[in-house]
DNA sequence: TTTACATTCTGAACGCTGTTCATTATCCTT
DNA sequence: AAGGATAATGAACAGCGTTCAGAATGTAAA
C-alpha cells in the first residue's frame, strides 16, 4: 500500500488532474478512466474519491482549468482598434482548440447530467469570456444597448465556436487553415452589416 | 427462444432502429446500450451483431435517418427571395434541433474513432445539405466565385450550427427564441456586410 | 416421416467502465 | 508501547460492447 499522507489532498488532487490532462491529450476523453489515472498516479481508483466526488466531477474540474488556459491565451491578443481586437479573439479562440483538441473538446461533449448542476466558477469563466468579447463590440457599437450588445456577442461567440467544433468533428474543411478564414470574413461580415443596419 | 426467421433481416434491423430512437429521444444517447435496443424488440443483445457491424455502425444508422429527416425538414423552406430562402434554412435547422435534441446532438457527439471512416451516405447528405444553403447564396452573389459561395455557406452554417450547440449545452439563453434572433441578425448581418464588401 | 444439415438465437463469458465499502496498513497521539 | 484515527486498497457490483459455443429451430433430403 502507498504511504499514508505520502501527498496531501490538495497534491493528490493536483497530480490526479496533471495525469488526467496527458491521458487526454494522449489518448482522447474516450480513453480517461479511474483506473487509469489512479495508476498513472501510483494509486488505487478509489483514492480518487477523497479528492473528487465522482468522475463527472473529475471532468468539470478538467475543463475548468482548461477554461482558465482558454482565458489566459486570449488574454494575449492586443489590439488598437476593436474590430482588430475581435479578430484576434477569433483567431486565438481557433488556435487554442486546434492546440488541445481533446482539452477542448471536453468542455463541449462533458454535458450535464441534468441531477449536477454547472459549477458556479464554470458559469463565472464563460461570462467572463463573454464580458472579454463585449468590450470591444461596445466600442464600435456606442449607441447600441447593453442587450443588443450581449446578444452580438454571444452570436459571434457561437459563430465561431460551431466553425471551431465542425472543424473538429470532421472533414469538411479540406485545407487546414479554411477555418481562419472563415471565422475572420464571419467577424469582418457581420461587424460591417450591423454597422450598415445602423447608418439605414 | 425468439422463433427463428420470425422477421427479415431488414425487418430486424428496422425495429432496432426504431426501438433505438424511442430509447434515445427519451433518455438521452447515454441511456442508449445493445441490451436495452435488444430486450425492447424482444431479442438478445448478440443478435444485433447479425445487422450492425457494431455499436458504432448502429449509431451510424441512425444519424443517417436523421440526416435523412433534416434534409426533409429543410425541404419545407419555400420562399422567393433567396435571403428569405437563407432566414428559413436557419430557422428550420434551429427548429429541428429543438424538435429532436437527443438525435440531433447524436450526430455531433458521435465522433469517428478515426479506425473507422465516415460512411459515404453520410457525407453525401451533408453536401447536399450545404448545396442547399449554396443555392440562394449563388443566386444573392452573382458574381462570386464557385469556392467563395462554398465558403460563405459553411461559414453560415457553422454559425446558425453553432447557436444551435450552444443552446443545446447550457443555459447562456435566459430567453427561449434567442436563439432564432440570433440567427437571424447573423445571417441578415453577414449578407448586408458581405454586399458592403462586394461594393466597396 | 424421419433424419441430416443449415441457420438463427441465446446466454454465458471476457475485459472494460464508475462506484462503494469492509478490510488492511499506516501514522499520530496518548 | 498501545490504541485510535484515517489513508489506501482490492474485492465486489452492476453496467457496458463484444464474442462464440451450443441450443433451438427451420428446411430439405432420404
Amino acid at each position: 500500500m502507498a504511504r499514508r499522507n505520502e501527498h496531501s489532498r490538495e497534491e493528490l488532487r493536483e497530480m490526479a488532474l496533471a495525469a488526467a490532462e496527458t491521458l487526454l491529450d494522449q489518448q482522447g476523453s474516450e480513453a480517461l478512466s479511474t483506473r487509469k489515472i489512479a495508476s498513472a498516479i501510483g494509486y488505487s481508483a478509489g483514492s480518487l474519491y477523497q479528492v473528487f466526488k465522482n468522475y463527472d466531477d473529475l471532468c468539470w474540474q478538467l475543463n475548468q482549468r482548461t477554461l482558465a488556459m482558454l482565458l489566459v491565451a486570449l488574454e494575449q491578443a492586443v489590439a488598437s482598434a476593436p474590430d482588430q481586437a475581435l479578430q484576434q479573439y477569433g483567431q486565438q479562440y481557433l488556435a487554442f482548440a486546434a492546440q488541445w483538441p481533446q482539452r477542448w473538446s471536453l468542455l463541449f461533449e462533458h454535458r450535464t447530467p441534468l441531477d449536477l448542476e454547472t459549477p458556479e466558477t464554470l458559469e463565472q469563466a464563460i461570462a467572463q469570456l463573454f464580458g472579454k468579447i463585449e468590450q470591444p463590440l461596445s466600442q464600435l457599437f456606442t449607441d447600441r444597448s447593453a442587450e443588443q450588445i450581449s446578444e452580438a456577442a454571444r452570436t459571434l461567440w457561437a459563430g465561431v465556436h460551431g466553425i471551431a467544433v465542425l472543424r473538429a468533428h470532421n472533414k469538411l474543411f479540406q485545407v487546414q487553415d479554411g477555418a481562419d478564414a472563415m471565422a475572420s470574413t464571419l467577424l469582418e461580415r457581420y461587424i460591417l452589416g450591423w454597422q450598415q443596419e445602423i447608418s439605414a
